[in-house]
DNA sequence: ACGGAAATGAAAATCATTTTCATTTGTGAT
DNA sequence: ATCACAAATGAAAATGATTTTCATTTCCGT
């Protein structure tokens, strides 16, 4: 395994904390920085890994990552403009709880994500 | 433009109207269908426009059409042998629906998920 | 039957992502 | 400092879904 290299991070937060792989490339070979495609993966899999950051599809299916707090939320997505609320899940903690519960099964985790098209789109 | 292959759409709805353009071309082929896999992802395309079908992404970005309007449920699947259990969603419905609604979102859909590991495992 | 429009599908092109593998860099022990 | 080995790097090839191209076939209206 490979650790992240320390400037793929910086970047995505110059970028808004927000970007795919290949945005984050281009904008460090803009910014004159020296780094194969292959490590910008690799650095943003790991955070990934580390939950550092999160991701997500656009549209059209390419991943962006996206800098992540630690609490356990869940999205609201618009399919028009990409933008991101993150929400809170009371509700669902319980319910997969019960269900998991029901069924007799243990060690539980869930994701759940909601899209649309927000007012603007 | 073209028009969707009626062929397709059936079998989107033999597959339990959930399923990805590879995997509706692999079932047409089994069961003996001629047809191109570029006429699969036409005619899905075609049935995204008409909005009879709507696209997913699954996590590995690969994309899910899903018939408009089918009543969906949500799954319960073990991490250790894979076991998954179909179950109803009716909480996690209202829940998706009223956070769109606080935030102005309209065309609303959700995906949700639970694994854990079951009693066998 | 004739002619043009729509549908079809094989093969090539595209594009993000992953894998391979040889090279470089960093680190700890001596 | 030097040797040895693990980790990191990146170029190039491989992968896999999706789209495009283009020649052929099927449909329909006349």
């Amino acid at each position: 395994m490979s650790r992240s290299n320390p400037r793929v991070l910086s970047t995505l937060e110059r970028a808004g904390g927000f970007a795919s792989a290949q945005e984050v490339y281009r904008l460090m070979q803009r910014e004159g920085e020296s780094i194969g495609l292959t490590t910008v993966y690799r650095s943003l899999q790991s955070l990934v890994n580390d939950k550092i950051v999160d991701v997500l599809r656009r549209d059209d299916g390419e991943a962006i990552y996206r800098l992540c707090g630690e609490e356990h939320h869940h999205h609201l997505v618009c399919k028009g403009c990409g933008d991101t609320v993150e929400i809170e899940g009371g509700a669902i903690e319980k319910w997969a709880k019960n269900i998991a519960q029901e069924h007799g099964f243990r060690d539980v985790g869930h994701t759940a994500e909601i899209f649309g098209l927000c007012a603007k789109c």
